[in-house]
RNA sequence: GCCGGGAUGGCGGAAUUGGUAGACGCACGGGACUCAAAAUCCCGCGGUGGCAACACCAUGAGAGUUCGAUUCUCUCUCCCGGCACCA
């Protein structure tokens, strides 16, 4: 056996072990259980960040330990290859996305290799791959037959940077997640998946999915945003017609308190109020702009205008204005509000503002409300100043209105949802094909089955003018399937996120060439874990779990859900060191090139190395690169190797904290290994010189307490405290050398099963070297020995008026009687009871 | 504002689910080895007082339940994340 510890040498033998075994192949066993572990598959940026490396490791982690619990294991990996990153790097470079794209997933692919994960290359699949996305555009046909997908001309997102539509979703503060710039409105025909129609179903299942975060689960539901209300209407005349003005409100006990109605800026009412009122044009040109700034609306000061407009209030009969308000969304509701400025804070200081009654309905149950207002009263309450509901309260009344609504054919109860249906139009080149051929004569035709897919020609580049695929004459140009006369190809492309929202499925197979699932599916589905990034808990989990419940309804799959559990891994922090120049200009300095000490206060100094001049301490924040404190991969795999880097990952934090980077932390990991190594060549050679030798019941007992507290941890996914067990085993097993070759071999076998998860290179050399197995990849869990936990003393704590105060050694099984007198006896005890009547004794037992 | 999660040494974090608070590691201090350094090994390391034995204080703050609270209950403060003029 070596004398030090190389990690490189012992990685590249036990990878080229395990490729020529095909170890991490995954058959269908029936029979046996499974356990499909999945991380979120990369998109293939250029290389491997350190957020991927912590999250492929958890999943491998996991997948290794199940493996030798037993279960079948199936981990795969795939791209998720399209999209936009590829498209400007082509217009950076002048290479095809295509190209680009498979070179970056070549060269993360060896990465991940490296780093010995037991992934099933077998079942690699990139989203770019005709084979792949030709499923995408079947299904897309499915849902077009079933109403699933429809064209829709609508209002959209547009962000004027990388020129293509945005899902709401894809907008954040009013800003596009990508790029940060500031979205406009456009009107552009688009597909759209009817995500809505399962709204329902995807917010009741959030209950049966108890294997994920709580906030997960609640970020879904407020997405999803179901609210219980009243939709009514206000009937008016207008040009010599019978018209109805329809709001929606979740209060509708307070409707007695209407003193105006209010329209949002793109209401068609309110176009049609400014024909002949250009004051009013104007203003509701000045909200259509400002309404595009999202994140300033909320602190935005209530302005309207009068629209000269008078409806009926659809129970008292009574006139009520109309105003136009620039607090008003057109996208939620109806784009018009009720406004009773009593009981609702905005329409208190909108009233306010404009000298609009203000009328109170509502007051609490035990006593008066002081009037007049200072601001609304928006509790729930009982009705006053209502009429024929007075007295009543919240649910009551709204029962009554809603009857009394409904009796007039001027409304009812309606549940409303924020959840939009999903634009999936992008007009981009490098995505999936929207298979639709556009004829003059037939209109809109599908792309029949049989000439899927619909290829992307691979060769374009663009050149961020628009979509490069409308200038490709031998894309475009096509026949109608229907008609036979010459037509053209849809140019636009899927929005990225369908590509994702099924991959977990293709995965158990991934050659099936007749059919997009096969029964395959049955076998591994759903996904025992799966783990990724918290920044995908609405957008891709919440899609996925749709197309889940869409294909469950084609009789494709027969799950109802995707993910059994779903693990979140915290982000990879470091630290950020920064210099302001005297114009204002921050340059960052990578903690690498700084030399940071701390003293005994843990107070901190830090110099650029480079001039030895003081830097300023920025805090700990994202690995980014505008921060300039990123840490490359591979530079650590380089130089440390893949179990020291993969040990530092799970050592440090628990999987779903934040993980602060630390070059000493890695040290210590690597610290450890080479002790192990060390001690594994003293082992090797036959016992060390016996130090203070401990019986070795003792020694065992100590063994497999760790043991067991690590199996209960593992269970937790608290992999943190499965690595200090391991390193706990080693410092015992350091002083325990030579006392009993059987016990440190036995010690050594379950440290070495203990990290095998974790550090699995040097856990299969080493297992190897001292002949514990062939592979200890394949060896079993290893369990404690409840026989090594049971003492002949037991240590008791005694604690006086709940203070401790000493502690015995008593014999195992002695009775409560026998314990109180052997802790009486104790002279510390003695000391601070003496002279005192004892009122009361508590024995816990063991 | 609403919803969710947090707060433990100089730092990352642990505490067998109410029973010795600070495991394991990092940093730091002292020592051994060395011509020297690195590496390695040994010792110390929450605070205050004390030569020491030991005592007191201490898990964001305050109360409560209990023989006993980091853990359970209530109130409050602060931090992180999500949502939000959502009618």
């Amino acid at each position: 056996m070596q004398q030090k510890y190389v990690p490189r040498d012992i990685e590249r033998e036990a990878q080229q072990y395990w490729d020529a075994a095909g170890a991490f192949r995954a058959r269908e066993t029936p029979g046996q259980p499974k356990y499909y572990c999945l991380s979120m598959f990369p998109y293939p940026s250029g290389k491997l960040h350190m957020g991927h490396v912590r999250n492929y490791t958890i999943g491998d982690v996991l997948t290794r330990y199940h493996r030798m619990k037993g279960r079948n294991v199936l981990q795969p990996m795939g791209w998720d290859a399209f999209g936009l990153p590829a498209e400007n790097a082509a217009m950076a470079n002048g290479v095809p996305p295509a190209k680009w794209t498979h070179e970056n997933i070549a060269y993360m692919k060896r990465q991940l290799q490296s780093l010995g994960f037991a992934i099933d290359w077998s079942r690699e699949l990139a989203t770019c791959q005709p084979d792949y996305y030709r499923w995408n555009q079947w299904l897309f046909l499915r849902m077009l037959e079933k109403g699933l997908v429809y064209k829709k001309t609508g209002i959209v997102n547009w962000d004027p940077v990388d020129k293509t539509v945005l899902a709401n979703e894809q907008v954040i503060d009013g800003r596009g997640w990508r790029t940060g710039a500031v979205v406009e409105k456009r009107e552009i025909p688009m597909y759209y998946m009817a995500i809505t129609r399962y709204a329902e179903a995807l917010l009741a299942a959030l209950e049966s999915l108890s294997g994920w975060p709580e906030r997960v689960k609640t970020m879904q539901a407020n997405w999803i945003g179901k609210s219980y209300g009243v939709r009514f209407a206000f009937p008016y005349e207008l040009d010599g017609k019978k018209e109805k003005l329809w709001v929606f409100t979740t209060r509708a006990d307070t409707i007695m308190g209407v003193t105006f109605a209010a329209l949002a800026a793109e209401h068609p009412l309110a176009a049609r109020a400014a024909r002949d009122n250009s004051k009013l044009a104007a203003f509701i040109e000045e909200c259509k702009r400002g309404s595009v700034m999202e994140a300033d609306l909320a602190t935005i000061e209530k302005k309207g205008m009068p629209t000269g407009l008078s409806i009926t209030h659809p129970l008292t009969g009574q006139p009520v204005p109309v105003w136009v308000g620039n607090y008003v969304l057109m996208a939620y509701g109806e784009g018009a509000v009720m406004g009773v400025p009593g009981h609702d804070q905005r329409d208190f200081e909108f009233a306010t503002q404009y000298g609009i009654p203000i009328r109170s309905v509502i007051k609490p149950r035990d006593k008066d409300l002081e009037l007049p207002l200072k601001q609304a009263y928006v509790e729930y309450g009982v009705c006053v100043n209502s009429g024929k509901y007075n007295g009543l309260d919240y649910q009551q009344a709204v029962d009554a209105i809603a009857a009394d609504l409904k009796a007039k054919g001027l409304g009812e109860k309606q549940v409303l949802w924020r959840l939009r249906d999903w634009g999936i139009s992008r007009q981009r080149y490098w995505g999936c094909p929207i298979p639709i051929i556009h004829c003059d004569g037939c209109g809109d035709v599908p792309v029949p089955d049989h000439d899927l897919p619909v290829v992307l020609p691979e060769d374009c580049v663009p050149d961020g003018t628009g979509n490069p695929l409308a200038k490709r004459t031998d894309f475009v140009n096509t026949t109608c399937p229907k008609c036979g006369k010459p037509a053209r190809r849809e140019t636009d492309t899927m929005d990225t996120f369908v590509d994702s929202s099924w991959y977990y499925l293709r995965f158990a197979c991934p050659d099936s060439a007749r059919s997009m699932v096969d029964e395959r599916v049955a076998y591994w589905l759903p996904v025992d874990q799966y783990i990724g990034g918290i920044e995908h808990a609405i957008l891709h989990l919440l899609y996925s779990r749709f197309w889940t419940k869409v294909m469950r309804d084609l009789e494709l799959v027969d799950i109802d859900e995707p993910f059994a559990n779903l693990l979140t891994q915290g982000m990879v922090l470091n630290e950020i060191y920064f210099r302001r120049a005297d114009g204002g200009r921050t340059t960052y300095f990578n903690p690498a090139e700084v030399d940071v000490k701390l003293d005994d206060a843990g107070n901190r100094s830090a110099l650029v190395k480079a001039d030895g001049a003081p830097v300023e301490f920025g805090g700990i924040g994202t690995m980014s690169k505008s921060k300039n404190n990123g840490v490359d991969p591979q530079e650590l795999i380089d130089h440390y190797g893949a179990d020291i880097a993969r040990f530092f990952m799970m050592f440090t934090s628990p999987p779903e904290d934040t993980l602060v980077w630390s070059d000493a932390g890695v040290e210590g990991a690597a610290r450890f290994l080479r002790r192990l190594w060390t001690y594994a060549v003293r082992f090797e050679r036959g016992g060390g010189p016996a130090i203070a030798a401990q019986p070795s019941k003792a020694a065992r007992f100590e063994i497999h307490s760790v043991l067991k507290q690590a199996n209960y941890d593992i269970g937790k996914h608290q992999f943190n405290t499965v690595a200090s067990a391991a390193m706990k085993i080693l410092n015992a097993l350091d002083r325990l050398l030579g006392v009993s070759d059987e016990i440190a071999k036995e010690g050594l076998s379950i440290l070495l099963r203990l990290l095998a998860p974790i550090a699995p290179h040097i856990a299969h050399h080493l297992g190897r070297e001292l002949k514990f197995g062939e592979d200890v990849r394949a060896a079993p869990w290893p369990e404690h020995d409840p026989a090594a936990l049971i003492e002949d003393e037991i240590e008791l704590v005694v604690q006086v008026n709940g203070k401790k105060r000493g502690d015995v050694r008593v014999p195992r099984g002695a009775d409560s009687k026998a314990i109180e007198t052997i802790v009486l006896a104790d002279p510390a005890v003695q000391k601070h009871v003496s002279g005192q009547a004892i009122k009361k004794v508590v024995v816990v037992p063991g």
